[in-house]
DNA sequence: ATTGGTCGGCTACCATACAAGTACGTCAGC
DNA sequence: GCTGACGTACTTGTATGGTAGCCGACCAAT
């Protein structure tokens, strides 16, 4: 709601709308506050942000080029169900870029890059004795791509974003069920100390196994939830919602 | 030319218009159709497509979000030059994904699909026996493509072939210039040997120097056609060129 | 000759109108 | 009661109109 008229009032800034409403529904989509499964429309999220469909209908192809939303021509638009397939090859880029670009940091990495690193393990320990979950997910994203920039592959962390954005929808449930933010913590340390010492078989070994980690959560989420996961990998019923307010409301 | 009407003739199966174009559109940068540095306009395309402006305009929205072209409202939209920045980021990402998927495909790999890749090194040879340059490149790529499949990690080509398309563009002037075809067809062979053999390291060793080598063509085009590269990693002066042509024709 | 202002033409951005197609509730016929 | 055709209300796809803003050429003033 808040966010409904606010969003010309930031255009100032450089952004158009479409990048503004792109923002806005991904983060709306990662943060679960779209539920997988929900249908979306283009006309309802245009009235809704205050702006006309062009721009929205622009920001959801984006997304759908994402796979965080799946477009049915003269169906519909649906927020994606968490799919096994998805899951597995984001995990997959992931760590397969992250681990690289570990290697590339071990040695590079200089006293200032590890000071830097640590500066935000404290926050991150500071956000888990707050119980502060959004803080922890943000300084966590901040870790990785710091992470990636000290091995000077800053610009490939895009790629790594758009793989993570899968993961962390389910990751939003998982964290507060397992309530494991401590062990992750010190799993980015470990990571950071072998780091320091220049060990990289075993930074790398650290940083798989965390990563790892986060990926088997998502497996007892799907036990917890799983209407926000699809057994198909391309449903062809998305199942719409009766539309039996637009019937209540006339009376 | 032969597309222009063409267009609209194809559409019948599933693709809508605007998947058509963006299509059209990425074959011609990638394939140098469409040079970088050289603007493009929504109406232009639109016009000679015989479209409207609307699909051309999404189409160009997601080539921007690939890195293909920059948009600079108010101002046009540029094929994008090759920067520096880009391409080392796309060897990155295609290195570290493609070798990870061949570590993976080691042990995995069964006589079946070892078959089925050296079906491809026959048809790249006699590619390169009618110097077919197109269809070496088409080869090659459906190689790389099938070796990440035999791993299982199919999903992940997307992200790859979008790195690969950064390095495509330079490569498309590198290949017919150091004629190393069979060469690169001798690499090809040694990974798949290697493969059979399932040992590891040493075709994780032969992906990634084949890899490199292609990287490598890229600093020798650099050379012979610097007006394709950018120094700079966001050029803020597109520099169009003088519309004398409207000046001349008015009289 | 140089500099500053103005104006025309271009651009992408956003809004809107129309078209094509699907889903679902309704109702007639059995 | 059940089945099938039909119509309405919705969806996205496409086309087009109008707006803000930038560039570059032209021209006047210094």
């Amino acid at each position: 709601m808040a966010s409904a008229e606010g969003l010309h009032a930031a255009r100032s800034r450089g952004r158009n709308t479409r990048q503004l409403v792109h923002e806005v529904l991904r983060s709306r989509i990662v943060g679960l506050e779209l539920a997988p499964g929900s249908a979306v429309s283009e006309n309802d999220l245009a009235a809704e942000l205050g702006v006309s469909r062009t721009p929205v209908r622009e920001s959801l192809i984006l997304l759908a080029d994402e796979g965080l939303v799946d477009i049915y021509p003269q169906m519909g638009t649906f927020i994606s169900r968490i799919r096994e397939r998805d899951v597995a090859s984001a995990q997959f880029i992931r760590e397969a870029l992250e681990c690289a670009a570990l290697r590339d940091a071990v040695g590079k990495a200089t006293a200032r890059d590890v000071a830097e690193l640590r500066v935000l393990l404290t926050a991150q320990e500071e956000a888990d004795a707050q119980s502060d979950m959004a803080g922890f997910f943000q300084l966590d994203e901040q870790f990785h791509q710091r992470l990636m920039a000290v091995s000077g592959h800053a610009s490939a962390w895009p790629v790594v974003s758009q793989a993570k954005a899968q993961l962390d929808r389910a990751r939003r449930l998982s964290l507060p069920l397992t309530q494991q933010m401590s062990l992750l913590i010190g799993q980015h340390r470990e990571v950071v100390d072998l780091l320091e010492d220049g060990d990289l078989d075993r930074a790398d070994g650290a940083l798989r196994s965390h990563l790892r980690l986060v990926f088997s959560d998502v497996e007892k989420i799907r036990a917890k939830h799983p209407e926000l996961f699809s057994d198909q990998d391309a449903p062809l019923r998305p199942r719409r919602e009766s539309p039996r307010r637009a019937a209540a409301r006339e009376d």
